[in-house]
DNA sequence: ATTGCTGCAAACGATTTGCATGAGG
DNA sequence: CCTCATGCAAATCGTTTGCAGCAAT
């Protein structure tokens, strides 16, 4: 409900698309699954979009290109997507899941306003370094990590003095 | 359903304790709130636990000091001390909301293993840094931030070779 | 006395599941 | 054909809320 709506213009290229559906395919082939029209719908319209989808903004989307997909399909889509590594879940604390392009996309973390549910991105192989230097050091095989920043960002600090923080 | 128990000695001390008491009881005369046995049997429980309890978690222990305190209390209560800083949600991406100490606490992260659950602290000062770093280049005033590494503990890859990651 | 607190049960929103029907291999 | 996928509705899970009676100020 806080999130507030940034864009959707394509983020990925044609090639990208190709390649990404086919690891798709791969995937379902080598787990015994079918490729099916709703499932190649729903990664398009995933990657034609910029970040931090939730389920229900992305079956929104996805309806407008096929209005009989129905929600339950996105959900179990989406956690094919996470499982091929073409997506993954990134959580803002505030009770939704949201994905993100996984494929071909390099680490990254986010900055999130807690007035307005806006967000950045950020990078900083400091993290990464991190992430391996903690895990060596406590005898665990890392797999990946989160870094989330919250704070208000410049507009809102402009229109409210301040406000209730998240 | 993931997390495993791993201990819940005290944590605290008995003078601690007092002093997180009277941030509370502060903190409610100013809001124009009562104090109540069942606010301070939660508190009390709270201290006397280790980290990253689930409000449910939380509930058994309150019960077994006062059976007829229910989990509506304990929600409403762990949302008043995390007004007062006395504790801060955590999430581990599970769909559970985590509550940890935050009286006296200095700023630390947290390591998950994804197979068992269970998890490890880690302090780094340089994270501390970054946030300040990244909330000055994006003009955010950040007001704190989320450092979780994911991965497999040492025990769970002597049991299992491998397993699905979450 | 007044106002806030409590515990229960019902409501809620996000996500999952059971199932009958439909489509892919 | 057989198996898996789909969409719907119902179920589930964590969490929140309405409310009647109770307790703190």
């Amino acid at each position: 409900m806080l999130q507030k709506r940034i864009d959707d213009q394509p983020s990925i290229s044609r090639s990208m698309m190709r390649e990404a559906e086919e690891i798709l395919h791969r995937h379902l082939k080598r787990v015994g699954l079918k490729q099916t029209a709703q499932r190649d719908t729903i990664l398009r319209t995933f990657l034609e979009t910029r970040e931090h989808l939730s389920t229900d903004e992305l079956h929104r989307l996805v309806k407008k290109k096929d209005a009989r997909i129905g929600i339950t399909t996105v959900y179990r889509t989406l956690k094919l997507l996470a499982e091929c590594g073409l997506a993954s879940e990134v959580a803002f604390h505030d009770g939704i899941a949201r994905y993100e392009h996984q494929y071909n996309r390099r680490s990254h973390h986010h900055m999130v306003c807690t007035e307005c549910g806006s967000s950045v991105e950020f990078f900083s192989p400091e993290v990464e370094r991190l992430e391996q230097e903690i895990g060596r050091k406590h005898h665990y095989l890392t797999t990946r990590h989160t870094f989330q920043v919250y704070g208000v960002c410049e507009d809102c600090r402009k229109k409210n003095g301040s406000r209730r923080v998240v």
